[in-house]
RNA sequence: GGGCUCGUAGCUCAGCUUGGCUGGAGCGUUCGACUGAUAAUCGAAAGGUCAUGUGUUCGAAUCACAUCGGGCCCA
């Protein structure tokens, strides 16, 4: 038996059956071991940080990743899915300063490093469980106890091996950088933190005049940064900017032509200047609180130079800004930074010792306006970064040192390489990644940290330096406690992080080397995970080099675009010189309804588990993927979530549930052999050959990476063709008759039908689509396999592309019938006489073939075929725009309206001739057949409905005996309702007994056959009255009528 | 400030690659119908300056440019 009722469905209970079901089975687990190692399909996980709540984002990921996965699967790869883990980093040392309360970084080493990275190492998986909860009840098959983990010796072995090769390559180096830091914790900070930090605030706008040496004229700066004034080292310029000399009433200064606007007051403009004539010009330093040792205090050129705002001269702080300090190392100029890391001036600066930088502003503004120096101050608002854990705390962009890789030299390849991966979208690859290589700068690869993968640098006191790929390396090393020392190899708990590398010593050539204190950006651990997942190349090099690299597949979200996927791609074209990945879905933001960021302070965020509990992980599932491409924002709502479960999981289950009730009474199992294609019904085989067409183009979209167009197409599939016509026109066969070989056909023809929908959804649904494999096959045991998801998508088995057409045209024809009805208040049950219809030629021999479900489905006894070319048809011409709008050019709306105007004459002479020729503006212009659609358009005399090609009317004339025939099927009805009130089986007969008009009992007299066989009616009696026994009171058209109904028992 | 992207019915989205006549679906609304799948289903109607402007073209939702607005990324 099959199991019915499943209409009544408890989405989220069958899950969780279903879960169990797969654990205690080991489904997962079967469906990698059990497919081939030659034919393995890659996948790599982006390892989430644990230390945060999943939310819904995750699960759309997670979703596009599962699906892709279960879907090559079933085309019968090995899908190895190992489920990894970003352990590192700075957001981590977060959470745990917060939970030990430490304030500042300095705090650490105090509290002391070990114990420190210990409540780090103790704290990264606060959510682990929380994430595998997620991970399982969504259903994301992935390996999560054979997981990566980046905090592990195996993993950070992996990552040194890399660093070193890179190392040895000439690919890493220590040099300055500016860095935009907070000066509160001394950190700085990623650019993704410092993004988080960046808000309007209001800054000093001041101009100040640079003395020219040896001469009475300035150039006019512009800086929203006065504290900055007092490290300038040089101005610049822009080579071909226009600069102008004016004079005001006390003095002489230049600045960009463009930039005159700043002025205030009068001026006159003395000479016009090209910028590159400015080059060298000397002038008087600012401040005179430091000296230098090189040359400086003169005007460069940059090409970063606007005259979008300021001046057009931009003055140089090689400490203190990016741009300044790459010129600065352009021209060799000498570098000021009187400033320490905490953002304080040092004593140098006697003025302003102490003061934390930005507060100093108003002061060095003031010693600026006593000393004449200042032209204007203003206040500007705009967009500046402060520190994201502090706000009051504004970002001072300073130099540091710090250990770079030279990605720069690797860019041009990286670009190459980046052109053979598959995006989608495609324009992400191209323009947010692409233009990201472009302009690719070397990768700031240290961390001034301590929970992090360590830089395996070490440097002796003249600089030299090496590097340690491997434990096997570092036990070369040793330790040196009270002047002992012990080999590293002797230790018996190696821990490749802080503080214990730290202490491991090198000597070579009788110099000591000790290791550089940095650790790495965490970005490079994840990068790493090609090959650290496996312990490459310490382990597993067959493994890593034959199978598992590159990835055929991944996917994240599109915020990793300079994250992991530059990461990753940049470490393989570095160790590899090859791609990572060959394929990649980035998924875009799920906002909520109203088109908002979701985010906790909102109170828009939606509780994945809500969504499980209310609606069923497949229903989040096939909302995410449905309503939109993956890589379009999402609006995300709740409502969204019911419409997709009633409209498409309720119409699934209801064909199933349909076909179990019948399949049930008539025992059907699909034990005896499957009727030939050929000697199936047409209908049958029209919904087959049409679902062979969906699985041909279900199999395209999803190798080509579309998988919201595959299911749009399955659910369409389901509700339109599946549902809406073959079951409604073939309802009939399964209750009608006994069984015969035209009732098998259908059955087995619904069974084929929806064992393929289900095996097209599972990668998309898992769950319930799991649930209908085990019970359907579980009775017809047709397939051997244990699980839906161990089982293989079909080929498609049956095509007739002609019958598809011909089907379409029926439908067509339908649907404008059951317009024409609607318009004349003809409802459907009244049966009609006559149905005319118009097609061009080549649809005629469909309508033909398809007259009886024509006929059938509108109710209507007869089909008249009209030729367009009998008299009472209408012919019009319409202009095809297609091939007359290259032909005529600018006339072509005066030949369109020539066109339209055609008579009946003129179009059948275009018809013979193939052209007529027509004057327009009295030239004379040809006519071809193709320049022309002739359209069957109208019937003489009668009303009609027509689309595309297609004409309908209808003779709306009713006789009495149709009208008898409309009663008693309205009579019909009546019963089949009290029937199922009355909740009767759909096999019992019964006696029937009934009052009402002589109309009416004529009606019924006359089609008393008809009748009986509908309502599986023994006996139907006309009576006076009921003598008190239970009976219905109807209304039929205006009739007034009772009915009783009474079981017999067989 | 720069890059990418989106803007089509009250709502969610197709159509845009390859320009062609009257721009489509679903939901919602209103009206009607169906009924041996029934808390399901079907049909019709109303509802659109295709964000705005300019251009290219015989012809633009579609191509180009600009503007406005939303989003993301970066500064």
């Amino acid at each position: 038996m099959f199991t019915q009722n499943l209409d009544k469905i408890n989405y989220p209970e069958i899950e969780n059956k279903i879960l169990e079901f797969w654990e205690k089975n080991k489904i997962f687990e079967k469906s990698v071991s059990s497919k081939d190692e030659s034919k393995p399909f890659t996948f790599y996980e982006g390892p989430p940080t644990a230390n945060g709540k999943p939310g819904i984002h995750h699960v759309i990921s997670r979703t596009l990743k599962d699906l892709v996965c279960r879907y090559k699967t079933m085309q019968g790869y090995k899908v190895n899915r190992k489920a990894g883990w970003d352990t590192h980093g700075l957001p981590v040392e977060i959470e745990v300063e917060k939970s030990l309360g430490i304030k500042h970084k300095s705090e650490i080493p105090e509290f002391g490093v070990e114990k420190y990275n210990k409540a780090c190492r103790d704290s990264v998986f606060t959510y682990k469980d929380l994430w595998e909860k997620m991970t399982t009840r969504m259903g994301y098959w992935i390996d999560l106890d054979d997981a990566y983990i980046t905090f592990t010796n195996n993993y950070i072995e992996s990552v040194w091996w890399a660093l070193k090769t890179l190392f040895d390559k000439g690919l890493i180096y220590k040099d300055y950088k500016i860095v935009p830091q907070d000066p509160h914790s001394e950190t700085v900070l990623s650019s993704h933190e410092l993004a988080l930090g960046y808000r309007d605030t209001k800054d000093p706008s001041v101009y100040v005049l640079f003395k020219i040496k040896n001469s009475d004229e300035y150039f006019l700066v512009w800086t929203t940064t006065p504290w900055t004034l007092i490290s300038n080292v040089a101005l610049a310029v822009g080579e071909d900017i226009d600069y102008v000399k004016i004079k005001t009433e006390d003095k002489k200064i230049i600045l960009a032509k463009e930039r005159l606007g700043v002025l205030k007051g009068e001026y006159e403009i003395l000479e016009e200047i090209k910028g590159s004539k400015l080059k060298n010009t000397e002038y008087e330093q600012l401040f005179d609180y430091l000296s230098v040792d090189k040359k400086a205090f003169y005007v460069l050129t940059g090409d970063f130079v606007s005259t979008e705002d300021g001046s057009g001269i931009v003055h140089i702080a090689p400490a203190f800004g990016v741009d300044d300090y790459e010129l600065s190392k352009e021209f060799d100029l000498p570098m000021l930074q009187p400033v320490t890391r905490a953002g304080l001036f040092t004593n140098d600066i006697k003025d302003f010792a102490g003061q934390f930088v930005k507060d100093a502003d108003p002061g060095i503004i003031n010693k600026l306006k006593e000393e004449g120096k200042l032209y204007k101050k203003e206040t500007i608002t705009h967009s500046y970064p402060f520190s994201w854990r502090n706000d009051t705390v504004p970002i001072i962009y300073y130099a540091r040192e710090s250990w770079f890789i030279r990605t720069t030299q690797l860019a041009k390849r990286m670009v190459e390489l980046n052109k053979t991966i598959n995006w989608h979208p495609p324009e992400v690859g191209e323009g947010r990644f692409g233009n990201w290589l472009e302009e690719n700068k070397d990768w700031a690869l240290s961390r001034d940290r301590f929970w992090a993968t360590p830089l395996p640098i070490w440097v002796n006191e003249n600089g030299d330096s090496f590097a340690v790929g491997s434990i096997e390396e570092l036990k070369e090393g040793f330790i040196e406690e009270n002047g002992k020392r012990t080999k590293v190899s002797e230790l018996k708990d190696i821990d490749l992080h802080k503080p214990f590398v730290d202490n491991i010593l090198f000597e070579k050539d009788g110099k000591i080397f000790k290791r550089t204190p940095e650790v790495i950006d965490v970005w490079f651990d994840s990068g790493s995970m090609p090959f650290a997942q496996y312990h490459y190349p310490f382990e597993n090099k067959e493994l890593f080099e034959k199978t598992s690299f590159p990835s055929d597949y991944i996917c994240e979200g599109v915020d990793q675009t300079r994250g992991w996927f530059y990461t990753m791609h940049a470490i393989s074209t570095m160790l590899f010189d090859s791609v990572a990945y060959k394929n990649i879905i980035v998924n875009e933001l799920i906002l909520d309804k109203t088109g908002m960021k979701m985010s906790k302070s909102k109170g828009n965020t939606v509780d994945p588990f809500m969504l499980f509990d209310k609606y069923g992980a497949d229903t989040t599932r096939w909302y995410l993927t449905v309503t939109s491409p993956p890589w379009r924002t999402t609006l995300f709502d709740e409502d969204g979530l019911k419409e997709v479960q009633r409209k498409f999981f309720g119409t699934l289950l209801n064909i199933y549930s349909f076909f179990a009730l019948y399949a049930n009474i008539d025992k059907f199992n699909y034990s005896e052999e499957k009727i030939t294609f050929e000697k199936r019904p047409e209908i049958d085989r029209w919904i087959l050959s049409k679902l062979g067409s969906i699985i041909i183009e279900y199999n395209k979209n999803m190798d080509g990476y579309n998988l919201t167009k595959a299911a749009r197409l399955v659910s369409d599939f389901t509700i339109d063709q599946l549902s809406n016509w073959y079951i409604r026109r073939c309802r009939r066969r399964f209750w009608k008759s006994e069984m015969n070989e035209n009732k098998l056909s259908a059955y087995q023809t619904l069974y084929e039908c929806l064992i393929t929908i289900i095996k097209m959804a599972a990668p998309f649904i898992p769950f319930i689509t799991e649930e209908l494999y085990l019970n359907l096959n579980s009775v017809t045991k047709k397939e051997n396999f244990e699980s839906i998801h161990l089982s293989h998508i079909p080929k498609p088995e049956y095509s007739n592309k002609e019958l598809e057409d011909k089907m379409e045209i029926a439908q067509q024809v339908v649907y404008l019938t059951r317009a024409m009805r609607a318009k004349a208040n003809l409802k459907v049950r009244q049966p009609l006489e006559k149905i005319m219809v118009v097609v061009d030629k080549s649809k005629q021999n469909a309508v033909k073939q398809m007259q009886d479900v024509i006929l059938d489905e509108v109710n209507i006894k007869e089909l008249v075929l009209l030729d367009d070319d009998s008299g009472i048809v209408n012919k019009t011409a319409k202009p095809n725009f297609k091939s007359i709008g290259p032909k005529f050019g600018k006339n072509v709306k005066k030949v369109a309206e020539a066109i339209r105007n055609f008579t009946k004459e003129n179009i059948d002479s275009l018809v013979t001739n193939h052209n007529i020729d027509i004057t327009i503006d009295g030239k004379s212009l040809a006519i071809a057949l193709e320049d022309v659609e002739i359209l069957g358009s109208e019937i003489k005399g009668w009303v009609v409905e027509s689309t595309e090609g297609v004409t309908v009317a209808i003779d709306s004339e009713l006789s009495d005996e149709l009208i008898a025939e409309g009663l008693a099927r309205e009579f019909v009805n009546r019963i089949q309702n009290m029937r199922k009130d009355s909740g009767f089986n759909v096999t019992d007969r019964i006696k029937i007994e009934y009052s009402g008009n002589k109309k009416l009992n004529s009606a019924i007299n006359m089609f008393c056959d008809y009748v009986s066989n509908e309502t599986l009616a023994d006996e139907i009696k006309n009576v006076e009255n009921f003598n008190g026994a239970d009976k219905t009171d109807w209304q039929i058209n205006d009739i007034n009528c009772s009915i009783r109904l009474e079981r017999v028992k067989s």
